[in-house]
DNA sequence: CGAGATTTGTGCGTATGTATT
DNA sequence: AAATACATACGCACAAATCTC
């Protein structure tokens, strides 16, 4: 190869830009991404590098992909209050894609998975949060 | 038997296989998936295909990467009881890259975000769990 | 309503770099 | 040193969903 390997991946080069973006708030929740199209003519990427850069976007809760539409920029997730009853144990782990459609809810977003006995229920983590009593 | 509907992608197709094998304990937790190469072969899928269905089972916690040896199947997750202090807020989400290195965690896991007061702590997910008290 | 443009989803081929065995 | 295996990155093509006119 001509030029030595980045010492950071190009992928994640952009997705810390886009990121910058996104944290500094311009750009705002609800905005579109520039298309992958556009970031691969000004960065001079490939197509790929450009999607890996926004799926780790994706897989930190930043951004979600709408087919045929583009990439929007999350809103900042609003949590409700969620009480376990008493003794339940809860975890937290990644959904499977068929639990995503179960809840509707986005891939990439972690869910609580409360057990009382021998019962299970999952929550969005993005839609709920605990307050810890005492 | 992966190639000729197209009404689920592939690497999903492929990926279900593999997750049907790690979940039955035909591959037992430690152990190595057959390589990239080998699933190419064994199911006429060009490398991208596999490389984006291995990416899922990490995300969803099952595999692990590890450069230069394999994909494994990671090891069940053997959680320790978290008590948060009265009134902490516990919110889960997707850890950025830092945080996964500074946790030193696997990508794809979740952490638990404590926040009591103005302080926050990070806990990884697979490695911790709650029991609600009363 | 349809037709076409836009945008992401999926898939294949190839090449090279890096880490481990 | 060599073989193996994953990481990154370029190219291309077509499908599916959405939007605009």
């Amino acid at each position: 190869m001509i030029n030595p390997p980045p010492e950071v991946a190009g992928y994640r080069q952009l997705a810390a830009l886009i990121r910058a973006e996104i944290t500094s708030g311009r750009l705002q929740p609800g905005q579109k991404l520039p298309s992958e199209a556009s970031l691969q003519q000004q960065y001079g990427l490939a197509r790929m590098t450009v999607r890996a850069a926004v799926r780790l976007l994706r897989a930190e809760g930043l951004a979600e992909h709408d087919r045929g539409h583009g990439v929007i920029v999350r809103e900042p997730p609003r949590r409700e209050l969620l009480t376990p009853p008493a003794g339940a144990v809860i975890a937290a782990r990644m959904p499977t894609a068929e639990e995503c459609i179960e809840l509707d809810m986005p891939e990439g977003v972690p869910v609580f998975e409360v057990s009382t006995g021998g019962d299970v229920s999952l929550y969005p983590t993005d839609r709920w949060q605990m307050c810890w009593p005492g």
